[in-house]
Order: C-alpha cells, then structure tokens, then sequence
DNA sequence: GTAAGGAGTGTGATCGTTATCCTAC
DNA sequence: AGTAGGATAACGATCACACTCCTTA
C-alpha cells in the first residue's frame, strides 16, 4: 500500500498507518473509510506513514490481459502477430508503453503456465474440433488495434472474457455459425428473450447475447451456448458496451482472423495420446479440467487458486526448466503429468512455418469472406428467399451487416452545441453561469 | 412567424460493483 | 494449509449543471 497512496493518485485516501495498527486494525480502518470524500492529504500528512502491507496487486485492466495475450502471442510468433498492433491504452486504461508490455512479456510468460491446463493451444486441435469460435477470435486480437477496451482470456477459470466489441464478435458471430452448422436456430427459430437485439434481428437474437450486459454479466456464467459450454468455457461479459464507445470506428470486424487451429503445431501423438486418454468423454473434457458447476452467477474468482499460482510460481519455474531437460527424452515427457508440461508454446518456429506450408497463408479466408460480406446487398439478392434457409440466412445477413456497421463511438448530432459546451464555463465539471456583465454591474453598484 | 419545451453538450463528483488483500478460524 | 468473510482499492456508470439549438404546436 505504499505507491498509490503517497503519490496521491486518485482516490487512494484509504491509508494504513500500520504504526497505529497496535491499536486496532478496525478502527484505522473505520476512520480512513469514513468519509470518501476526504482528502488524501488528511491522510498522508502524516510523516509517519509507514506500511508493512504488501502493495496490492495492479487491478487488472480490460486491456491487460488482452495485451499479455498479445504479447505472448507476439513473441511465440513474432512473424505472425506482429507487436505494432498491441493496443493503445483506452480512455479507461493508464497509460501503458506497448515498450514496456513487451518488457514484461517475458514475465508475462509465466502466468501462462496455465496453458499446461487449458489445452488452448494445444489440445483443442488434437481433438479435431476446430468449431471453437474463440480461437480465431482470439487470434483476431492482434490486429484489433482499435479494440481499446479489452480482453481477458482466462484459461483457468475456463472463462473467456474478450473484448467488448469482441465479446459481441465471439458469441454473437461464432455463436450463430457454430448454430447454424449445428442446425439450432437462434434467430428464426426458438423463442428468445426480448431484449436490445430485437431490433436488430426480425425474430429476435437467442438470450445469448441480449439483454443488458450489467445482467449478463451475472448470468453469462454457465449459460449453455449451444452446448459450447461443456468446453467449460463460460463467457463473462463485462458490463455493457460502454468502452467500446471510444472505439473509432473502423471496418474492424474485417481484421484478418487466425485460426488458432492453423497456428497450433501438430502435435507429436504421444502427447496427443495424452490428451485423448484424459478425454474419456469425447471433446467436452479435452485437457481442460471440467469446470466445477458454479452455483452462483455473479462469481467470485477464486482467489485461494490465484495465490496458490503466485505461491507456486518459483517452483513452477523450477518444473519449467525441468521439463526442458526432459525434453530430450520423449519417453519421460510423455509421463509427466499435464498440469506440469510447461509452456508447450515454446515452438520452433521453422517446424510450423514447414508445417504450414502446404496450409496457405496462416490467414484464414475468412477474413476475405468478411470482406466480401461487405457487400451485403448483393449477397442479399443472391439468397432465396423463399427457400428453406434462405430467409434465415438473409435475416443472419442483416443482422451481421447491422452489427458490423454499429456505432458504440459516441456520437455528436450538433457540434455547435459541443462548441458551445466546451466553451461553457465550468465548475467542477458542472456548467455554470456566465457571469452577466450587467448583473455584475448593478453589484458594484450595490456595493457601493 | 413566434413561443414553449425538449434535446444535447462536456466534465468532475459520486455511487455501486468488482477485484484484491488480509485476518481469523 | 485452506477457507470464509471483512476491508478496501479500483473501476465504470450515472448525475448534475447552464446554455443553445431544434422541433412542435
């Protein structure tokens, strides 16, 4: 608790006088707590501020893990995932050096030790189930240099959180083709719940993705999304679409998408063999431990899990380095236990590109297919309407093309009054009155 | 053409929610 | 060692304000 405070950032007013904790903790405590809008220089007045509490952790930014994911990515591939599109740091965010997240990126590469667990990388593609939305999405991050707001992809709690607009873009999209290929019909077919989709699709959008994200976010978790959630891959929406209002809106739902399929090595079988062994019950278990049913929507993370990580983080190294000298022999690695396979993204980068070279560009062509979905109106003409499908796939259409082109930028309608706003008089953020100069007059003459 | 009322504008303060830390058990 | 629950930092959403423009009667 030491920097926030005595910099005097922010509404850090919350002070430790840990000296006077002989006291009572509480009753420090209570009387910092007491009124919110003291300020910080009540409390850090005192010289004698001295605080023994570990400094807390950085909350984590919506862009962080995005850009941890980024710049893991971009140094697992360096060629692919290029570092120049790392995001800037959103209105929200402080303002953070894209230098110095890659900085960090080495370090960054140890909390992803979770991957041993999740099989994001790794063990989706063994299992010959490439119909996981997210991995391309995900892999869509890179290039998302509008994306502000941002993303977090928790592999361990089996939770996906993206980006906003991302979000929107992982289950509304992939949802409705994952649906689509899996014959349920969100949008022509089954009720759904009313909500701000309606008006975007005639027969409304699945509860999926409607509603009010501040509902969803409480609710998101354990919702089946068309079976996807026997992945164990919940979906926690952050609130609303707010952040993504500073989103200049650019044609990005067309940024080229990299199958993560495509840019996971294939693997050796015995790890495969592996994997398949622990997947008793066919894709659903995969190498992901089976999410534990969570009761309660509006989940806590476990953070007994979290400081169990940073506890064994040292010795996590430890297994690390282990495993590398391991890997010379096959025989060993094939017997360590998942959880401590180490960081399997440690790939050679010339045995993928000799493994992709057949495949074509690592680009998927659905990039193109979203640039050809551009021109909505002639692929419009081209649907039967009176077919079986065709009007699903026209209303799909539409409502892709509507959602592609929404604005989340605030937008202003009359800039005179933005003018006249900005050139207001202000206090405290409040407008105020301008100062009537004949009013004023009639004072001093009051006064006099 | 005129009057009345609503909409819209930016920014700081405030409030409610979430994430993290810490302590007791 | 692990867990539950309280405390608190961090964050996003909302509100308030005065004034001008636009719409409608």
């Amino acid at each position: 608790m030491s920097s926030p405070c005595i910099s005097g950032g922010g509404r850090t007013y919350g002070f430790d006088l840990e000296i006077v904790k002989s006291s009572s903790t509480s009753s420090t405590r209570t009387s910092h707590t007491s009124s919110p809008s003291s300020t910080i220089s009540e409390s850090s007045n005192s010289p004698l501020a001295i605080s023994t509490r570990k400094s807390r952790t950085p909350r984590k930014r919506p862009n962080q893990t995005y850009n941890e994911a980024a710049a893991l990515l971009s140094t697992a591939y360096p060629n692919i995932f290029s570092t120049k599109h790392l995001t800037k740091s959103s209105k929200f965010t402080k303002p953070q050096d894209n230098s110095l997240l890659l900085d960090q990126s080495s370090d960054l590469l140890l909390p992803f030790r979770v991957f041993d667990n999740s099989g994001f990388l790794i063990h989706q593609p063994i299992q010959g189930k490439p119909s996981y939305g997210n991995e391309s999405r995900f892999a869509n991050f890179t290039d998302k240099s509008s994306c502000q707001s941002s993303g977090e992809v928790d592999f361990h709690g089996n939770s996906v959180e993206l980006c906003d607009g991302l979000d929107e873009d992982f289950d509304a999209e992939s949802i409705l083709d994952e649906e689509f290929e899996e014959g349920i019909d969100s949008i022509m077919g089954h009720s759904s719940i009313g909500n701000e989709m309606v008006d975007e699709v005639p027969n409304g959008i699945s509860s999926s993705f409607g509603g009010q994200m501040n509902s969803w976010y409480g609710s998101s978790m354990g919702y089946n999304f068309g079976g996807k959630s026997q992945y164990g891959h919940g979906i926690a929406m952050r609130r609303g679409v707010r952040a993504l209002r500073h989103v200049d809106e650019g044609n990005w739902w067309d940024f080229p998408i990299v199958d993560m399929l495509q840019i996971s090595p294939r693997l050796t079988t015995t790890v495969a063999a592996t994997a398949n062994a622990n997947s008793n019950n066919g894709p659903e278990c995969n190498s992901i431990p089976k999410p534990k049913p969570k009761p309660k929507l509006k989940l806590k993370p476990n953070s007994s899990s979290e400081k169990k990580k940073k506890k064994v983080e040292k010795p996590a190294v430890m297994e690390e380095k282990n495993v590398e000298l391991k890997d010379e022999n096959p025989v060993k690695e094939n017997s360590i236990p998942q959880s401590s396979q180490g960081l399997i993204l440690k790939l050679n980068y010339d045995h993928v590109l000799s493994e992709w070279s057949d495949r074509g560009s690592p680009f998927s062509d659905e990039s193109m297919g979203c640039a050809e979905g551009n021109d909505v109106s002639a692929r419009l003409a081209q649907i039967d309407l009176f077919s079986e499908n065709g009007m699903r796939e026209a209303s799909v259409l539409r409502y892709k093309e509507k959602r592609r082109t929404r604005l989340f930028s605030k937008k202003i309608r009359y800039q005179v009054r933005k003018v006249n706003a900005d050139q207001r008089p202000r206090m405290k953020g409040r407008f105020v009155r301008r100062p009537n100069p004949r009013s004023d007059e009639q004072e001093k003459k009051k006064k006099l």
